[in-house]
DNA sequence: CTGGGGAGGGGGCCC
DNA sequence: AGGGCCCCCTCCCCA
C-alpha cells in the first residue's frame, strides 16, 4: 500500500500581494514605543526594537539617524534627548527574557506593517517576491487556498531550563518549530506532523527506514514490528470478548475495561469516572482551566491538542476531509459528516452506488448511502 | 457552514 | 513483557 500524498495548495501571488500591501486599515497591529512604527506581531516589533533602538542605544550610536533620512532634517538636542528617553523607557518595559531571546542579526523575516514610505513598500514587494512559493498548478485549489504562514515562530512552552519558565526559542519555519516542540516538549522523538502546515515532520537520522512511509528506526527489530503492525495490518493481540485486534497486549488490557465497565479514574471535582487516566487528565483541565496547547500564530490556548489542530486550520486553511461525492473539502471530520448527511438525501442512484463503493474501499461497514454517513479523509494518511 | 469544546478510545514510547 | 503516561484521532455537540 503506497502512502497517499497530501495535496498542499499554494496561495496565488496576487492574493498574497493584496493581503500584504493593503493592511493600512488593519487594526490588529502593535506599535513601537520609541518611533511609533507599527508591526503585525509582537515578535516583529521586538526584533525591530532590538535592532533599531536597543542595540544602537547600547552601542552609543545616534538614535535619530533613521529619522534624518525620513524627514531630511537634523534633529535638535531636545528631540535627541526625547528619543533617548523613549528608548530607555522601551528597554525598561521589556521582560529581561525577551531581551535575551530576541533574534540576532538576521532581520530578513521582520514583518514591516506599513508606514507609507516608498522604500518600505519596495522592501515588502521584494520580500513577497523572495518568499513567493513555487507554484504547482496541479495543487492550486479553486476556492480556499492553503495559507502560506511565515515565521518567525516563538516557542512559548513551559520550560524548566529557561529562567522565565517559558522556552522562548525562535524558529524560522513552522516545521523547525514543530520538530523542536516534539523533541523538547513532548515524550515523542519521531513521527508527528507539523502543528502548522501538517506535513510529516522530518525524522532524526536513523539507519533503518521503512520503505513505505519513510519513518526511521534505530534497529531492524523495531522496523520489522512497525512494518508488521502499520502496513501489513498484522495485529497479533486479540480481545477475547469482541475479537477486536490490537498491535500490543497493553492495548487489549486497556480495551478490556470497556467490557468490564471498570472505570478506575475518578474526577475529584465532579466524581465523573474514566476508563483511562488520559481521559481523566483531559477532563480535569475543564475544572483547572489549564490550557497547555498554545497556537504559535495567535497565542490562543486550548485544553486539548485536537482543538489546537482544528484552530490552526483557521490560519492555514488546511482542509483534509474531502467529500467523496462532490469533492468539497472540510477542516473538521464532523463537518464532512454533517455535509454528507444532507448530501445523501439528494444523491442520484449512481452517486449512491459510488458512495457505497467508497465505503467498502475505506473498510467501513456496508450501509445504505441514505442511512449513515462517514467521513473520508483524503490526503492525510492516518490509518497506516 | 464554521469554529470551539467534551469525551471515548487506540497506539507509541519509556521505564 | 507489562504497566503507565501521553499524544493523536474520531465522534458528537453547541453556538
Amino acid at each position: 500500500m503506497s502512502r497517499q500524498v497530501r495535496e498542499v495548495n499554494v496561495i496565488p501571488l496576487t492574493k498574497i500581494k493584496q493581503e500584504k500591501l493593503s493592511e493600512d486599515e488593519d487594526e490588529d497591529t502593535v506599535s513601537c514605543k520609541a518611533c511609533s512604527k507599527t508591526f503585525v506581531s509582537e515578535t516583529a516589533l521586538q526584533n525591530h526594537a532590538r535592532i533599531e533602538h536597543i542595540d544602537r542605544y547600547l552601542l552609543g550610536e545616534d538614535l535619530c539617524v533613521k529619522q534624518y533620512v525620513k524627514t531630511k532634517r537634523k534633529y535638535s538636542v531636545q528631540e535627541q534627548e526625547a528619543m533617548k528617553r523613549r528608548t530607555e523607557e522601551l528597554i525598561s518595559s521589556m521582560e529581561p527574557t525577551n531581551l535575551m531571546s530576541l533574534a540576532s542579526n538576521d532581520v530578513s523575516y521582520i514583518i514591516i506593517k506599513s508606514d507609507g514610505q516608498p522604500e518600505i513598500k519596495r522592501f515588502k514587494k521584494e520580500k513577497i517576491e523572495r518568499d513567493k512559493p513555487v507554484r504547482d498548478m496541479r495543487q492550486v485549489k479553486k476556492d480556499k487556498e492553503v495559507q502560506a504562514i511565515s515565521g518567525p515562530f516563538e516557542c512559548l512552552q513551559p520550560s524548566t531550563r529557561a529562567p522565565s519558565g517559558l522556552c522562548h526559542q525562535m524558529f524560522l519555519s513552522c516545521c523547525q518549530y514543530s520538530a523542536h516542540w516534539r523533541d523538547e516538549h513532548t515524550r515523542r522523538r519521531k513521527g508527528l506532523r507539523c502543528q502548522v502546515c501538517e506535513k510529516p515532520l522530518a525524522h532524526t537520522l536513523e539507519p533503518y527506514v521503512c520503505q513505505v512511509c519513510g519513518i526511521g528506526f534505530d534497529n531492524a527489530k523495531d522496523l520489522s514490528f512497525h512494518s508488521q503492525t502499520s502496513h501489513i495490518k498484522l495485529k497479533p493481540f486479540e480481545c477475547t470478548v469482541c475479537h477486536k485486534r490490537f498491535t500490543q497486549q497493553a492495548g487489549v488490557n486497556q480495551h478490556m475495561r470497556m467490557h468490564t465497565g471498570d472505570r478506575p479514574f475518578t474526577c475529584s471535582f465532579c466524581s465523573k469516572t474514566f476508563t483511562q487516566k488520559s481521559g481523566l487528565d483531559q477532563h480535569l483541565r475543564i475544572h483547572t482551566k489549564i490550557k497547555p496547547y498554545r497556537c504559535v500564530i495567535c497565542s490562543k490556548a486550548f485544553c486539548q491538542s485536537v482543538h489546537l489542530q482544528q484552530h490552526m486550520r483557521t490560519h492555514t486553511n488546511v482542509a483534509p476531509f474531502q467529500c467523496g461525492i462532490c469533492q468539497k473539502r472540510f477542516k473538521q471530520s464532523s463537518h464532512l459528516n454533517y455535509h454528507l448527511k444532507y448530501h445523501n438525501l439528494n444523491m442520484t442512484d449512481e452517486q449512491k452506488q459510488r458512495y457505497e463503493e467508497l465505503m467498502m474501499m475505506m473498510g467501513k461497514p456496508q450501509v445504505k448511502a441514505d442511512q449513515v454517513s462517514y467521513g473520508l479523509m483524503n490526503g492525510v494518511s492516518d490509518n497506516q
